[in-house]
RNA sequence: GGAGGGGUGGCAGAGUGGUCGAUUGCGUCUGAUUCGAAAUCAGAUGUACCGCAAGGUACCGGGGGUUCGAAUCCCUUCCCCUCCGCCA
């Protein structure tokens, strides 16, 4: 949700701020709605403020006394009309929170201009991709034994298309690396949070999944649960409608979840394999931090995924995710890509953003300065990171001409080998 | 799943229709006292919205209702506790 002052004293800024998004949006609407809402409000309260007095002074009166009859007679016609009022102001509320949330975040001044991913900026690249051509490179689901140890076809019968099996070696090695990502974010400060794997509606409206993406995540119905679509949503809901001491910030969370997605709609040429599923493994870094901090802190957040990548000795670009593919709640995003040497193509495994105060303001999570009124927090995510495509970069990067796959040595202790074949 | 009890301010815990945004205790902050501290004493101490301001309004788990008036009565929903049942 979009700060309403700003909104309302700033509307340039704004406006200008969601053409560079290429989102529509009518704010004038949101603007008339304000104003509407902030109308009924004022009517309401004067005629409230008078019930009120003739009420106080009814208590003081005898019971029966003529005055008393009278004053009740008087107050039966108010009251019908403070309930009118009131319900105007809820209505008038409920309109205005509705087209409220229809306002997308304003892109920071460093979002460079551009329309779709194609606009997006290369700021970094890590190691070289083009050493990694091999007689050997071919994508992962063309390796001979990968139908063993990914077993898509026993998933399909269990429960549906996106739902593998790993099996084995595989398993260990897909345990292997949640492991070495939560150590790693450990060990850079972020606590580890083992969170529910099913929130309610008010957890999924906070973080954004809804109302704009209902379509997109798993709904137990009986329960009006929803399966998260990350672990953002839970552990961001960790701190929802509290007041964290200012003395805690920045504040750094990790977890580990499986992620279920919808995807609807979104099967396309190049999804194979490991490159889009239903249910996948994804550790999740969360921060809350202080307002004038977070753009410095998305660097740092970047950097901490970043560091991932290269332990792995995986090649990877980093992009700045341009005004018009930026999402909705975001500020500022980078997008981590690594280097699939046998699909010659960039995964993306890792989205790092700045939402400001867009999610804070949502799910309520403020902070409390020295001195003064509580202020909203900066809320800021990233993948850290998401296990398929990292895996599939293993798989087809460290190939080798007999098919053995060569373990990168940071998985090693967790995976307790140095190669996988089947 | 069944039966019963309960959800009040940072915490504990009063309040069963009016003068209650809410007694009190603890905690926290400020001041006095002290060389300093402890103890003691005095005062302060929720959040949001509307308003230039004065001030006003809302909030006693959430939603709805009764009433001139609701923390208090009714309905509904969520959550917690106790017991019984079932089960990993």
């Amino acid at each position: 949700m979009l700060d309403p002052k700003l909104l309302r004293e700033q509307t340039d800024f704004v406006r200008k701020g969601i053409a560079r998004k290429k989102f529509q949006v009518d704010l004038d609407a949101v603007l008339a709605a304000d104003e509407v809402r902030r109308h009924a409000v004022v009517e309401f309260e004067s005629a409230r403020a008078e019930q009120n007095a003739a009420n106080k002074e009814m208590a003081a009166m005898p019971k029966g006394s003529p005055e008393f009859q009278a004053k009740l007679l008087e107050m039966k016609s108010a009251s019908a009309r403070v309930k009118e009022l009131e319900k105007k102001v809820s209505e008038a509320e409920e309109v205005w929170k509705q087209v409220g949330l229809t306002v997308p975040n304003v892109p920071h001044e460093s979002v460079p201009e551009g329309r779709t991913e194609a606009d997006n900026k290369v700021v970094a690249t890590w190691g070289d991709e083009t050493k990694l051509v091999s007689a050997a490179a071919k994508p992962h689901w063309d390796i001979a034994w990968f139908a063993k140890a990914i077993d898509f076809e026993r998933g399909v019968k269990v429960t549906g298309a996106g739902f593998p099996f790993y099996v084995g070696d595989m398993a260990r090695l897909v345990r292997a690396l949640i492991q070495y990502f939560l150590e790693e974010a450990n060990a850079a400060g972020y606590t580890e949070v083992h969170a529910p794997l099913l929130v309610n509606a008010a957890s999924a409206t906070a973080t954004g999944q809804l109302p704009d993406k209902e379509g997109q995540m798993y709904h137990a119905q009986t329960d009006d649960f929803y399966m998260i679509p990350t672990a953002e949503v839970p552990v961001t809901n960790f701190f929802r409608d509290e007041i964290i001491d200012e003395g805690a910030l920045p504040l750094k969370r990790c977890g580990y979840t499986p992620c279920f997605r919808r995807e609807a709609g979104s099967w396309g040429a190049h999804v194979r394999g490991l490159n889009r599923l239903h249910q996948f493994d994804k550790v999740e870094l969360v921060k809350w931090v202080h307002p004038d901090q977070s753009f410095a802190e998305l660097e740092l957040l970047r950097g901490d995924a970043e560091r991932l990548l290269q332990k792995l000795n995986l090649p990877y670009r980093v992009l700045l995710i341009c005004s018009g593919d930026i999402g909705f709640s975001h500020s500022k995003q980078y997008d981590l890509e690594v280097w699939a040497g046998g699909q010659k193509r960039w995964l993306e495994v890792s989205s790092c953003s700045n939402f400001t105060d867009f999610q804070a303001r949502r799910a309520g999570i403020r902070f409390r300065p020295k001195d003064g009124k509580p202020e909203f927090v900066h809320t800021l995510n990233g993948s850290g990171l998401g296990l398929p495509r990292v895996l599939a970069a293993i798989l087809e990067n460290n190939l080798q001409p007999d098919g053995t796959v060569i373990i990168p040595e940071a998985l090693r202790r967790w995976y307790g080998k140095e190669t996988l074949k089947f």
